[in-house]
DNA sequence: CCTGCGTGTTGACCCAAGTCAAAGGGAATA
DNA sequence: TATTCCCTTTGACTTGGGTCAACACGCAGG
């Protein structure tokens, strides 16, 4: 089936709540479904866009997993973050009119691809549109100001605390439990996402299940204990 | 003199071409004249705006070095940024509608204040400013990805090198020489940015001195050799 | 069923950077 | 000119996490 061929409807989406602004009239909904123009299916492992395209469009990731990530020349890379259902794609393109980073799938996906042409076309119309793109943009800096946090000032324990508590935060969003995931990264990539080596991760891992924090069995994670991790993160004073 | 009564105009700004998008008409340029509402000095050790407080407006920097930092309940913080004059700060608090960070001067600066309901009216009219807008928090993201590319898996001597290189360029961007700069930082600030201790800062500074790749005397650094750092911030394969 | 490969775990050892401590240097103030 | 405060440098020691290497697990393909 020619992907062209589905008619896309952001009015009845379920996860518009996430991707798009709330409390619109009518009329400036049916604006809004104009914005997307065509969804995309991505295999597991295959990338969205990658790094020197050409840029156009933003996505918003209907279902499955993503990273984004930074390769140097040197054959090493950087994941700088993860994405899930409801989470927009793309902004680093903006400046350049290319993307500066590599969006993989790690898991079969579904995006809907918004050029980006259109999105500023429509938020000159739509306040509520304009605003929106202003605050996800906001989001993502203040995001990445939390991961400097991390990699600048924490230790390993603290950062694998924050990133499994960061996870089932945003998965607890999207309706899924709060103390159980399934990671649908590698340790290698988590270990890359967080400054840290596979091993060091994997062993930090071992380390909360010794502590009784966590239960892991392969990438079946169960958070036992909450409040343990959250005391790492915030009290990251090193006691002295 | 009341900071109201300052006649403002963008128009003849001779840092126009960093804050502002380029090519307009004579027409759009008028308009854009009305983005900034005032200017306003800031004291050496000053903040511009800080953690918490109610976001209005976005700031360019019209003379003068600032610091943005994360402050931790735990009394340490993360610098998360140097800006120098032409740049923008006060992104991070579009999201939440309060910042979410501190910005503080490090020497006697001056800002023009663009309230930001005046921003998103007049993006909505004049194209040029809309994208430029999309631009400066695009080129934001990708900044900070870089930071998370150096804090995630640079050593110290890469961090400082990258740090070095960054700076000399913006300035060079801005008239200033490309080998000779003046740290308005301290060597703990440069620490907490690269997330190494100032000692470690201090000491990768004098192996440099060592290699004869810089001269440093207090904050006045003179590059000798920009080659030797570009190879050490590309070259990070660690030769094995 | 076996085999192989990608992934994950664990151990032993090492090193880059952190920690603690002391002393030196500049700039501002009295 | 002396005093003070802050910033910076340097040394000695410690340590968290990296490195290297071996092995275990589980799934996919033959």
């Amino acid at each position: 089936m020619n992907p062209q061929a589905i008619k896309v409807a952001c009015s009845n989406c379920n996860l518009r709540e996430l991707c798009m602004p709330m409390g619109l009239t009518e009329q400036d909904l049916n604006r809004l479904d104009d914005l997307v123009a065509v969804r995309r299916k991505i295999k597991r492992g295959a990338t969205l866009f990658s790094n020197g395209e050409k840029f156009s469009s933003l996505y918003a990731i209907r279902t499955g997993f993503f990273k984004t990530c930074l390769a140097t020349e040197d054959g090493r890379d950087q994941v700088t973050g993860f994405q899930m259902a409801g989470e927009i794609i793309g902004l680093d393109g903006i400046v350049n009119d290319q993307h500066s980073c590599d969006a993989v799938a790690l898991e079969d996906a579904e995006v809907c691809v918004m050029p980006f042409d259109r999105i500023e076309e429509i938020s000159r119309e739509v306040t509520a549109l304009q605003h929106h793109v202003h605050k996800i943009m906001s989001r993502e800096i203040v995001r990445e100001h939390g991961v400097m946090l991390l990699l600048g000032s924490m230790r390993a324990e603290e950062r694998l605390a924050a990133f499994l508590l960061n996870l089932v935060q945003r998965l607890h969003a999207r309706g899924f439990s709060q103390s159980e995931l399934i990671l649908r990264m590698t340790r290698e990539e988590i270990g890359s996402y967080l400054g840290l080596k596979l091993e060091t991760v994997s062993r930090t891992f071992s380390k909360f299940v010794e502590d009784g924090t966590v239960e892991v069995k392969q990438r079946h994670v169960r958070i036992l204990d909450t409040d343990a991790l959250q005391r790492l993160v915030t009290n990251h004073n090193h006691c002295h």
